[in-house]
RNA sequence: GAGUACCUUACGCACG
């Protein structure tokens, strides 16, 4: 039994979820092996949370109770954790108001998961709460409880209580570790706070502590929030002269997130020559470009408002078999929009769908804008209607471009009228 | 004694 635990994991670390599951099959039909326990089911659940399975997991679990096999505290968490994965973050509540319930004791694991769910779902303040529950219930908060509170904070829009949340740490004697430092610097990061994301590196680092690669990707992404591309480039020649030192032991090496995040930080910019710049060095190198990378330098195109660029990059990705998804396309649909290119725009959401990804409100504003530019209202109100009738909600960019729209053609009617609607339609849902 | 949790990157930025 302990070896068909240890099989299905490794099947799970090497992303063979899909064998897992199939060896696990097998053996239950076949018979006479031993699949009826708690541990088998754990690793499975663990493994479609991996894999974004959430629906698998759920059935699993369902199984297991059905085969009434007991359920323990870690295959709680496991199937928390799949659930929070799979963004079904009121069920990972649920689960975990059902183990107290029967009277399966929640853990520090159980914790983080939830913390981690109630963030999710903007639920700040209960998120909060878990570290006084824990305290009630005798568990013994650790560091992964603060990365996952500090990051809770963040996600919620709540730098300084991200930032506060050291000193509480400080006070439980919960040392901080490398993992700790880096999400506080993304807590900066995300609140636009790239001259405290350099207060804390310093402090760190004259404590002692070493800066590893997700350090600096998390350092250059607070440059670009910060608008310090200059910096950003500095901090890449830092990586770089690091990589080459081998006393650093490969801690720090500029890796996909270090390129793509530079990328990005180029759009803001415009650019656009600095971004194929460093895309050319990661072709060059030893890091292979992915999706990620394409859809931002098509965005730092779109900035840029480089279309004809833009659409070739996208070839370049065809050429290269990178699988482009709605973001991708949506970042097409932006440089069509930003230039004001309805044809071309309608062209790339033609396609878009060839290659079955589906069109998000972005999508259609972007879309609608690109055709309003052009004078185009009739395409762009029937792309108006069409999107409402494919079940997608008009957001407030979308009204924005339907407004402009009829503004160009010089239709104020109709944009005042639908300026009524936008305000409606924000009323009932904010 | 086998199974579970945490950090960094791309799409609207208003030239609306």
């Amino acid at each position: 039994a302990q070896e068909l635990t240890v099989l299905l994991s490794q099947l799970g670390r090497l992303h063979l979820g899909d064998r897992a599951l199939e060896v696990f099959k097998w053996m239950e039909q076949a018979g006479g092996y031993p699949t009826d326990n708690r541990f088998a089911y754990s690793t499975l659940i663990n493994i479609c949370g991996r894999e974004r399975k959430v629906d698998t997991a759920l059935q699993l679990f369902q199984k297991m109770k059905d085969k009434q096999i007991e359920a323990d505290t870690v295959i709680y968490n496991a199937i928390m954790d799949a659930c929070v994965k799979g963004r079904q973050w009121t069920r990972a509540e649920l689960f975990y108001t059902e183990m107290k319930q029967r009277g399966i004791p929640p853990d520090v694991f159980t914790y983080s998961s939830l913390i981690t769910a109630l963030a999710k779902g903007k639920k700040l303040e209960e998120a909060l709460q878990v570290l006084q529950t824990m305290e009630e219930d005798g568990v013994a908060a650790n560091v992964v409880t603060y990365c996952s509170l500090i990051k809770a904070c963040a996600d919620c829009g709540q730098w300084r209580e991200a930032l506060a949340l050291q000193d509480h740490m400080a006070q439980r004697g919960v040392q901080p570790d490398a993992w700790v430092f880096n999400v506080l610097l993304s807590a900066c990061d995300k609140g636009r706070q790239w001259e405290k994301a350099f207060e804390i590196f310093k402090k760190n680092a004259d404590g002692g502590r070493v800066p590893d690669t997700v350090t600096y990707n998390s350092l250059i992404s607070a440059c670009q929030r910060g608008g310090q591309l200059k910096q950003a480039f500095k901090i890449l020649d830092i990586m770089k002269k690091k990589a080459s030192d081998p006393k650093m032991w490969g801690t720090v090496k500029p890796d996909l997130y270090t390129y793509n995040t530079l990328i990005r930080a180029c759009g803001d910019m415009q650019a656009w020559n600095s971004a194929l710049g460093v895309f050319q060095e990661m072709t060059r190198g030893d890091v292979q470009p992915d999706v990620v990378t394409y859809s931002a330098l098509i965005s730092t195109c779109a900035h840029s408002r480089k279309l004809e660029l833009a659409l070739e990059v996208f070839e370049w990705m065809c050429q290269k078999q990178v699988a482009p998804n709605t973001i991708t396309f949506n970042s097409l649909l932006l440089a069509c929009q930003r230039c004001g290119r309805g044809q071309e725009a309608t062209e790339v959401f033609r396609k878009m769908q060839t290659f079955g990804c589906q069109p998000t409100a972005a999508s259609y504003s972007n879309l609608i804008g690109a055709l309003g530019a052009e004078g185009r209202l009739q395409e762009a109100y029937q792309r108006f209607k069409e999107m409402q009738k494919r079940g997608i909600k008009p957001d407030s960019y979308s009204y924005h471009a339907i407004i402009c729209a009829c503004e160009v053609a010089g239709d104020w009617e109709a944009a005042s009228q639908l300026f009524e609607e936008m305000k409606e339609s924000v009323r009932t849902e904010p």
